[in-house]
DNA sequence: CTGTTAGCGCGTTCAT
DNA sequence: ATGAACGCGCTAACAG
C-alpha cells in the first residue's frame, strides 16, 4: 500500500493545544489548583475560579481524556456490541441506551459484531483495550473464554435480548422462551396444530435457539410436534421470508399457522402472500416476534410480540451507571414482552373449536 | 491478608490487569522490548517475542489504552453523532462506516443528537474530550463555533448528507437539491403541476431545506409555484404522513403529486390513502426520498430517490483513515443518488401531455 | 537488536 | 484553600 521508506511515514501528531498547566499559568495559579477547579469547583476559592475558567475559555482549554483517564482510572466510556447497527431492531435498544447513558456523563463506544463469533470476540477485545468501563451485549451465548476475559478486568456488563434467572450475568432481557410459548399458545387456541416456522440462524444466536424451543415446548405441551419439515433457517430479510412463505404454501400439507422469529420474515410472508392470493388470516395465520412499527401498517396488520427493546437499552444503562457508580444494585430482573394480536391470525382454517381434538 | 511473600505484595496494591512490565519481567526482558514486541513485532528476535508473547498469553496482558494514548498521541478512535439511531436511515451509514473503520483498526464512538443543535455542541464537545481522532457529522448546517472547536484540534471531519463544492468542508454526501429538482422534474414530466410536500422539521435541518429549495426551484423553472398552503412540516413518522395525506385530500384543491422528505411520510400517505380508497397513482402520486427497504414491498411500490447510505459511510470511513495515515487525499467526491421509479407515481389525472400547458 | 530514560497531561496525595 | 511532587502505563528517542 505505502512506502516503507522509514523516513517519509507521515504520523499524526496532535498539534499541541492548550494544557492544563497553560491554563494554569494564564490564571496564575498552580496546576492543582486548575485541576481542582474543574473536578471539585467548590474547593477553589470564587475569585480564583473566575480566573481559571476565564483562562479555559480564552485559551479554549479542552480536558485530554487519554490523560485524564490514566491519572484518574476513569474513562467515562462504556462499550457496546450489537449484532447488526443497519436496522430499527438493534437501535431501537442502542438510542436509549446511548441517551440515558449520556445523561449520565458516559460515551459509548459501539461495534457490530454481524452474528460472528469471532468477530464479536475481537471486538470485545478492542472495546476492553479502549479502557471502555462497562459493556453491553446481545445474547449470552459466547465462548466462556470472553467472558473470563472481561471478568478478569472486573467490568460490569450487561447481556440484552435474553434472560435466565441464574445469577451468572445480568441480563437486560426478556423471556423467549415464555413469548414464543406464549405466542404458540394463542395460535393452538385458534385452533392452529400444523406449524410452521421461520427462523433466524440458529447457530451461534441464542435467542433464534431459544425462540424455536419455545414453539417446540408448547407444541409439546398438546402432544403436538414441530414437523422439521416445516422449520426454516434463513438470514434475516423480507426476501428470505417471502421466499419461506412459498415454499410453504407449495407443500403438500401446508402449516396452518406461520411463527415469524423476526419481523422481516413476517413482513416477506405477508407480502407474498398478497401477491400469491393467498388469504391471511383465512388461509393461514402469520405471527411475529419484534413487533416494529410496520406491524400496525401492514396488511393484514401483523399479530406480533412486542419486545422491550426501549426499555432494555435503558435498564442497561441504568444498570451499568448503578454499577460503575459504585451502588450496590440488585440485578435488573426481566422485562416484559406483550403480545400484540391485530389482524394477520385468526381461526385455523375448518378449525374446531377449543377443546374438541382436531382432524387427524 | 496472609501469606503474601514480598514478591506479590506489589502487585496485589495494583488494580487488576497485568501491566507491560509485568509481562516484561515475566518474561524476562525490558520494558521497552515489551512494547516494541507488540508495536513493531520484526524489530525483536524470535526468540525473544515468543518469550514476550507467551507471557503476554499467561498473564492475560490487556494494554491500556488510556496510556497508550497518551504516550502515542493515537487513540484510534473517531466519533459520529448522528441525529438519531433508532431507525434504519442512519444505521444504514453508521453500520458501513463502522465496519470499514474497524477493519482499519480504529473504534468508534457514537451520539445521537435527537435533531437538537445543542445536544449536538454537547456531543461534539464530548467526543473531543474524549480523544477521537475524527468526527462525522451530518449535514453542514450548524454554529461555525462547532466547527473552530473541532478546527482547533486540528482533527479532520466529513459531513454527511449533504454536498457542497465549496472547499471548507469535507463532504460524504450527495446533493440534495440536484435530487430533489430531478424528482420534481419527474413528476412535472407526468403532468403534474399541483405538489404537495411533506417535509422534515425545517429549522437546523439543511438536508430538510435543501429537498425543500430543490422542488421550488424545479417548479421555478416551469414557471410554477409551490403553494405555501401544500407545504407541511412535521416530526418524520408514519402517523404524521397519514394525517397530512388526509389533510391535503380534503383541501379544494388537492395536490396530484406529493413530495416526501423521508420515507416514514410516504409510507403513511400510501396507508392513509389505501384507508381511504384514494387511487395511487391514479388520483394522486406519492414519491419520497430516501429509498428504503419497505419501498419495492408497499403497495403500490414507492417511487424513491435512493440516498448512497452505505456509500456515505464507507466514503466517510475511507477518507477519515487515509487523513489519520498521512496520506494525501482529495476530498471525496459527491456521491450518486438515483431516482428509483416503481408504481406510486404515474400521469397526473386529467393531465395534458408535456407541452401544452395545464387547464387553469 | 536491546535496555535506559524521559515524558505524555492530569488527578491526587501530601504538606503548607 | 493552595502548591509541589509523584505516578498512572505506555511509547519513543537515545545510547549501547
Amino acid at each position: 500500500m505505502t512506502g516503507e521508506d522509514n523516513e517519509s511515514v507521515v504520523k499524526y501528531l496532535r498539534p499541541p493545544g492548550a494544557t492544563l498547566e497553560d491554563v494554569a499559568d494564564a490564571a496564575g495559579v498552580s496546576l492543582a489548583t486548575a485541576s481542582r477547579c474543574l473536578n471539585h469547583p467548590d474547593s477553589v476559592r470564587a475569585e480564583k475560579r473566575q480566573r481559571i475558567l476565564d483562562a479555559v475559555e480564552r485559551l479554549h482549554y479542552v480536558p485530554h481524556g487519554a490523560a485524564r483517564a490514566l491519572a484518574s482510572k476513569r474513562t467515562r466510556m462504556i462499550g457496546a456490541v450489537l449484532p447488526s447497527l443497519d436496522n430499527a431492531l438493534f437501535g431501537g435498544a442502542l438510542g436509549p441506551f446511548q441517551k440515558t447513558l449520556a445523561a449520565a456523563g458516559y460515551s459509548v463506544l459501539i461495534a457490530s459484531s454481524d452474528y460472528d463469533p469471532d468477530l464479536e470476540r475481537t471486538h470485545i477485545r478492542n472495546l476492553l483495550e479502549s479502557g471502555v468501563e462497562a459493556l453491553l451485549l446481545v445474547g449470552a451465548l459466547r465462548d466462556p473464554a470472553i467472558y473470563q476475559l472481561i471478568d478478569a478486568k472486573h467490568i460490569p456488563y450487561v447481556l440484552s435480548w435474553v434472560y435466565e434467572k441464574d445469577q451468572h450475568h445480568a441480563y437486560a432481557g426478556f423471556d423467549n422462551i415464555g413469548a414464543a410459548i406464549h405466542l404458540t399458545d394463542y395460535l393452538m387456541m385458534l385452533g392452529h396444530r400444523r406449524f410452521g416456522v421461520i427462523s433466524g440462524i440458529i447457530e451461534d444466536n441464542d435467542r433464534a435457539q431459544l425462540r424455536l424451543q419455545g414453539i417446540r415446548s408448547a407444541l409439546n405441551g398438546k402432544s403436538l410436534d414441530l414437523d422439521p419439515d416445516c422449520v426454516f433457517e434463513r438470514q434475516f430479510s423480507v426476501e428470505d421470508g417471502r421466499e419461506v412463505f412459498r415454499l410453504m404454501m407449495s407443500m403438500s400439507k401446508p402449516p396452518t399457522a406461520i411463527v415469524c422469529g423476526a419481523a422481516p420474515f413476517a413482513y416477506g410472508a405477508l407480502f407474498e402472500a398478497a401477491e400469491m392470493g393467498v388469504r391471511v388470516p383465512d388461509a393461514v395465520s402469520v405471527a411475529s416476534f419484534d413487533d416494529m412499527w410496520l406491524a400496525p401498517h401492514i396488511s393484514p396488520p401483523l399479530t406480533a410480540v412486542r419486545t422491550p427493546r426501549r426499555e432494555m437499552g435503558e435498564q442497561a444503562a441504568r444498570y451499568l451507571v448503578a454499577k460503575l457508580e459504585g451502588e450496590r444494585v440488585a440485578l435488573p430482573r426481566a422485562l416484559e414482552t406483550k403480545l400484540i394480536v391485530r389482524k394477520s391470525t385468526g381461526p385455523a382454517p375448518f378449525a374446531n373449536l377449543p377443546g374438541s381434538p382436531p382432524p387427524e
